[in-house]
DNA sequence: TTTATTAATGTTATCGTTATCAGTTATATA
DNA sequence: TATATAACTGATAACGATAACATTAATAAA
């Protein structure tokens, strides 16, 4: 059994103390060109490598920072992270991601687990944790950013956009286009996270009806994971429903695109039968034919802004703005009747 | 500024020693039930929270894996890491995630950092690698599982598919209903990762098609990663051909679902005028209608599997088998014509 | 030339755990 | 009861780096 290289035996190798060697690999320009290429070249040959334990153990620093989201299975939540990636990747930060399944006690269990890792900051999707969470978050002093919706009280700072406002756009825009009989479905009340940003997104919806004095009709959803699964539940709803709804507004990117495919795998017209949107926008939105009419999130800006942010603020750069709101935007698809009549 | 708390305050307030408190966090059974209690009061009512870069570097178990994949911006992917996640989780071990954006030199690069958090294991997307990479692979002495395609020489254990098979057996369906002109979309040759899989899909296209007495028609795409650019890359290509070609077998589920959907936004009939295939299923090829026929890679499974291997050489579980092949499913979808005529 | 200043290096203690070994107490066996 | 064995617990020395301070060499200023 070969015995580990440390920076010890390269000290002795090149002739240069610990320290040295310590400086040529983190701060290279503290140490002469001359001692720092004959360190180097001895670490290559000798094939050693760095021990991030250790240093960052000594230095307080860990170079990690976690971002929590509530699942993998949604591209929104995949650009997000590669946005945070990217800009983590150029300041040397490394990413540490977890996956709470919409579950505030899976997201407390993972929090705890994280913090053991010592990280220097926190990208977390929502707003709403359990009481502990909020506690030990609180009580670790890192930076932490909130996303996805905006709140008033963010524990420190938040970068999202409105759920209340995509949900009262796209009404607006469907009621502009003389639709009457709107519908609106939403995630069934036992998914906590997304409840939260869905009740929202309804209350938006509800605004808007009554201003206009339509009545309002709910759908509900109980898979709100699966496209498939959402798309059927809707679709038996829409059916069985009398008077015959003119355009449904599906809560969720999943549950849009879900529907819509349902919708032309059962030979429905779309739009010319019935007319769909969505609420937030995946690439898969706009590859179905009909594209999806729908409210386009950001989720790569989201993440950017956040990272950012954060970065900023463990460099202790003081900025006052706690509230970033990156808006949202309307698609026009052809999932919607697109002429005013 | 308060000072952090260590397992040493919490020695002290409950009257045992740092060594018990220790077992107690790492290995409970091994207090006694009463010591236990009191050191786990304490833990929780001082708001301690354990440091896992000590404990690490003491102990030479990390606690981390690392996984390396090629993007975050395809599901097939993103399934890929949640099987590997669940499988790590319920043996508490840490994940890693590198994306390398095809890049081998990327993958070098984001090894050596990686290797520097002493991870306990490596799941890697490919099997092809830079020699430095290699060489520090091999080095590191990890269980080093290679992941997706299957090769005859691993640097230790593979769980992948033939992507030979892949190009085969689509081409061999095809063929199957009849279609005579049967043209293959592959990437450009400046993409490495991807070459040398694409580069097996389309022999094995070439071989069946070669078997079938039938001419071999090749397009290709220069953006592998742009499910729109994509597809309009191939339609020029399909519009420009004469004579009329039957059927296309995109060489990826990126163009195929890409260039399916352009068709259908371009008013093509499918599979009337124009039979499509895919090589590569993403949760997306069958929302879309006609749902793509294609092949399934299995890539839950390839995760799931190489994520159990690794913890098994880990635990210095001795296991022969050093190829596993996953196979692969044949979708059979609406995308091409499906009576034998 | 002498002194002041800066750059480059070295020495040492320490970050917060856990492994190892030693000691103690409890339990089982003869 | 005496002894062997098992179950706990404790003291101490690492793990492998870096921060802080001390020292020396190189350069600039007087």
């Amino acid at each position: 059994m070969k015995k580990k290289i440390s920076i010890f035996d390269i000290a002795k190798k090149s002739g240069y103390s610990t320290s040295s060697v310590s400086r040529a690999i983190s701060n290279p320009s503290s140490v002469s060109e001359k001692t720092r290429n004959k360190i180097l070249t001895v670490i290559k040959q000798a094939g050693y490598i760095h021990n991030s334990l250790a240093g960052s153990l000594k230095s307080g620093k860990s170079g990690f920072i976690i971002a929590i989201i509530p699942t993998l299975r949604n591209s929104i939540f995949t650009d997000y992270i590669r946005a945070i990636k990217e800009q983590l990747r150029k300041k040397g930060y490394q990413l540490l991601i977890g996956v709470t399944d919409y579950s505030l006690e899976r997201e407390e269990e993972i929090i705890r687990k994280f913090l053991s890792y010592r990280p220097e900051g926190i990208i977390i999707v929502g707003t709403q944790h359990t009481p502990y969470t909020n506690s030990i978050l609180l009580a670790s002093k890192l930076p932490i950013v909130e996303t996805w919706n905006i709140t008033d009280k963010p524990l420190d700072v938040v970068v999202g956009f409105s759920n209340f406002s995509a949900g009262y756009q796209i009404t607006d825009y469907l009621i502009d286009l003389k639709y009457k009989k709107i519908a609106f479905a939403t995630p069934e009340k036992n998914h906590m996270k997304i409840e939260s940003r869905s009740k929202r997104r309804l209350s938006g919806y509800l605004s808007r009806i009554k201003e206009a004095n339509l009545k309002p009709i709910i759908f509900y959803y109980s898979q709100p994971m699966d496209h498939k699964k959402c798309g059927s539940e809707i679709l038996t709803q829409y059916k069985k429903y009398k008077p015959k709804i003119d355009c449904i507004i599906c809560g969720s990117e999943v549950s849009g695109t879900g529907f819509l495919s349902k919708l032309l795998f059962n030979k429905f017209k779309v739009p010319k039968n019935i007319g769909v949107a969505g609420v937030g926008n995946a690439e898969i939105s706009s590859l179905i034919h009909p594209q999806l009419t729908t409210i386009d999130f950001k989720a790569y800006d989201i993440g950017m802004i956040a990272a950012q942010n954060l970065i900023a603020r463990i460099n202790k750069e003081k900025n006052k703005k706690h509230i970033f709101d990156v808006g949202i935007e309307l698609i026009k698809g052809g999932s919607t009747i697109n002429q005013k009549n």
